[in-house]
DNA sequence: GTTGATGTGTTATGTTATAACATGTAATGA
DNA sequence: TCATTACATGTTATAACATAACACATCAAC
């Protein structure tokens, strides 16, 4: 976090962040969180998180399958789904139900109702966070029901993309 | 529905509903729009929709797929898929994204972004109107941009089905 | 009467996810 | 010490969801 401009407040959710940063962070973060919660970090653990935060964009179990499978492990599918389900529950995995895949979370320190922003051109996800979003969630008028899990997803194009479109 | 008391003002989304109204209304409003729009609103394409809007529940593929076949059309997979996503194209069904289901919506008229409330124990699907839910969508600081199809779920535990919980 | 658009049918296959059961390992504690 | 338990991983098989590709019929337009 060095560079910090005028046009930040704006939205480029999809424009560059530091990768190598982001991906040192996330497996610091997990660790300890792992850690303080005295869970399992196994290798196969780690190794299906890396693999979500290497690129970080969404991929299918499949993907995640096949990755595992270069890296020494099983590559039959209970072994990924499982994985999957673990950290999703410990929040550091989100699914992205609009394209059946997984992605590592931006900031597993939020509790949060995550939003996604899909574009369907260039395929880049942005997690956006419950503040961010300006999506109010928890309606006051939806207060006979105990939300316990959201799903929100903004498919649309970006401006990049929308740009570049033909017409 | 008998009783009615005290608690009747707040958020009764999952309420009883005069469905017998809400077919009839459901299917004028669909033949309405077909001629408008010069669709064709054939047999296969309106058997859909009234199993659909029968139950108004939300129904997989495969089990629109049996009824099809009960009703003496073909029950090959493309048959509802396309059918399917025609309706949804035109606004008469959303698909339920965590339930990989398929529903009547609930008022085709609004040009809308719904949301769906899903009770995990009861499994009833509420559909609310933008307006309604007090989830004001295009965020203003995700202008970068154009959104053209959400996906909004909130997934929890409805008031009658928490009361009726063991502790 | 050929062409193109549309709607349905069929076969086969692809993709995503889970059930059920087996094995290994480590901590617990009679 | 040796059951008991919890947990993590592995394996096989199958379930559930979805699409590709091609065939055929109807109908309106030219
Ligand atoms: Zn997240
Ligand atoms: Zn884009
Ligand atoms: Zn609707
Ligand atoms: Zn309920």
């Amino acid at each position: 976090m060095k560079k910090k401009k005028k046009n930040e407040n704006s939205s480029k959710i999809f424009e560059y962040h530091d990768h190598g940063a982001c991906f040192g962070d996330a497996i610091t973060q997990i660790e300890d969180y792992f850690i303080q919660k005295k869970l399992q970090l196994t290798p196969l653990r780690r190794k299906v998180f890396e693999i979500l935060i290497e690129d970080h964009k969404p991929l299918g179990a499949y993907d995640i399958l096949d990755k595992l499978g270069e890296a020494g492990f099983s590559s039959s599918p209970p072994i990924a789904y499982r994985v999957l389900d673990f950290l999703i529950e410990h929040g550091f995995v989100h699914k992205v139900q609009g394209l059946n895949a997984f992605i590592a979370c931006s900031n597993p320190k939020h509790s949060h109702f995550p939003t996604f922003v899909i574009c369907r051109k260039c395929e880049k996800v942005a997690e956006v966070s419950e503040e961010k979003s300006g999506l109010n969630l928890p309606s006051p008028r939806i207060t006979n029901f105990k939300i316990e899990k959201t799903t929100i997803e903004l498919t649309g194009i970006c401006s990049t993309c929308e740009n570049a479109e033909i017409r």
